[in-house]
DNA sequence: TCGGCTATTGTAAATAATTTACAAATAAAT
DNA sequence: ATTTATTTGTAAATTATTTACAATAGCCGA
């Protein structure tokens, strides 16, 4: 039984269950986190029901006894920490504040995490091992996920470059060939620039990789769509956790790149580490 | 109780604990995932003790009884979901890895929350808001980090910059004066032309707040450190995870200065969404 | 090193919780 | 309406946890 399905397995299973099991099932569903507290005499006194209707219950759901259903129930209590809408109010104290900026943000990863089309990430990172170069294209906030993704694949030995001026954008567009790269960010997905230059690249015959919210014509302009959809729960201060989730979904690209090149760029990576080490103070690591 | 710091708490007590309680921790430790599913007499037999010693440990560690231990050690396993490695194979496949990747970033956001210094945090959200001019230094993977607050703060009416040429940092930092404000941020923590700069910016009577791992040059470096020890799972490919939590905890910088700021700056983030769109497609949102 | 003291650990009993077996009751079908 | 199957609860049995207490081991001072 995987925890993190319970709830979800509880759903599923409500309507094939038996009248008392459904109250207990419902009653569960209603009161998630109190539960893991009770035993048995106690949810079932709570649900209305006898003891035995719980064990069966849990049963039913795929758990092997009380003690089991509680412990999964738990374990996706803890797995799925926010769960719900994060809204910063004037008088939350740093505390609140931090904790919620960091939750929403997990929540948001772990949203999009499971929402990815991994078969489009094959493709994305496929086509980014074999070309000759890629290019990040993104503005403001995305002009700041754009270098640091030029950062990163440059360490892997791609030739990449990032562009946040439209200008330099639509000069390195109208220079791209068949076999190369263009990765578009965007948070909006609506950035008319950014769409122009990304119909340029593609009439030269490159690839266009867009790190986007679906349905946005960013998206839609793109060869291999990439869709984030990270619902923004403090919309108006600046897109906080979706940006964090592209910078992410380029860390996967960044790892199954690495992946694909193998041995001989862990050699070039150590090395880059023994030339930076010049620059610091005596010690270990990477900047 | 909380869940998350079982393992510590267990850590934490163990030197004050007698030798068969000891025997039990130390079971425990290493065998965190499979004693979840054992009874107390299981635990006992296997960590060689009677059943009152199980049950004398676990008051120890602060919790009410048996059960109470393992609902709790099961809620740190989940909400951990890699406790300890999370290391990207050569053989892995894309979902593998991406889901890697994604719950490493989780993992260190969530360490990253727990061990932060609300007291320094507190301290560098004045520093900024009273400041005259806040810059942003960074190097590396850490450039990006300081451009993307640059654009963060810029919205929020703070007059921002950020340099990433030693240069410009150099110059920057000589022209500081008292009331300004400069953000070093460093992975490594020890790269020696950004602490001389910071060197610089304290002589010239500025605050320097850093964000860089603890006990490292920088952190020591700075006014107010707020330290960061993101472990990175996957090391050499470049700090993956610990960038996004630099760029977290500035989100949080950010959003205390927002919230600092409160009403007139709601409608100064209004007027710049209403400008940002004319240069997108209709609809609505922020880049 | 021995005797007395304290602290630690385990044994066994008691309590509490869960599960099973079975019987009552309800609902369904002929 | 009666029989049958299904659902549910009662009560007993089992199993798990906790407490009370006794035994033992370790420690300190003589």
């Amino acid at each position: 039984m995987k925890p993190a399905e319970l709830t979800l397995a509880i759903s599923t299973h409500l309507p094939e269950m038996r009248k008392s099991e459904r109250k207990v099932a419902e009653f569960i569903l209603a009161n998630l986190s109190e539960v893991i507290r009770m035993r048995i005499v106690d949810l079932a006194e709570a649900a209305g029901v006898s003891e035995p209707t719980v064990v069966r219950f849990c049963r039913a759901v795929g758990c092997d006894g009380f003690q089991a259903f509680k412990l999964a129930l738990a374990q996706q209590l803890a797995s799925s920490p926010s769960y719900g809408q994060i809204a910063v109010t004037d008088t939350d104290s740093v505390a609140e504040y931090t904790f919620k900026v960091f939750d929403s943000t997990v929540d948001t990863l772990l949203k999009v995490r499971d929402s990815l089309d991994l078969e489009m990430l094959t493709r994305a990172v496929q086509a980014i091992c074999v070309a000759n170069r890629v290019e990040f294209y993104g503005f403001g906030a995305s002009a700041a996920v754009a270098f640091d993704a030029q950062h990163k694949f440059f360490r892997l030995q791609v030739s990449a470059a990032a562009y946040a001026d439209p200008h330099l954008q639509n000069m390195s567009a109208t220079s791209m060939a068949p076999g190369d790269v263009v990765i578009a960010i965007s948070q909006s997905g609506r950035t008319t620039t950014l769409i122009n230059a990304m119909e340029q690249v593609k009439n030269r015959g490159a690839i266009v990789i867009a790190i986007a919210p679906s349905d946005s014509p960013v998206a839609q302009a793109a060869t291999i769509p990439l869709t984030i959809d990270a619902k923004e729960d403090i919309q108006i201060y600046t897109p906080l956790s979706s940006r964090i989730a592209h910078l992410v979904v380029i860390d996967v690209l960044a790892i199954g790149v690495a992946q694909h090149k193998g041995g001989q760029l862990q050699e070039h990576l150590l090395d880059l580490q023994h030339g930076l080490e010049a620059l610091r103070v005596p010690n270990t690591e990477s900047d």
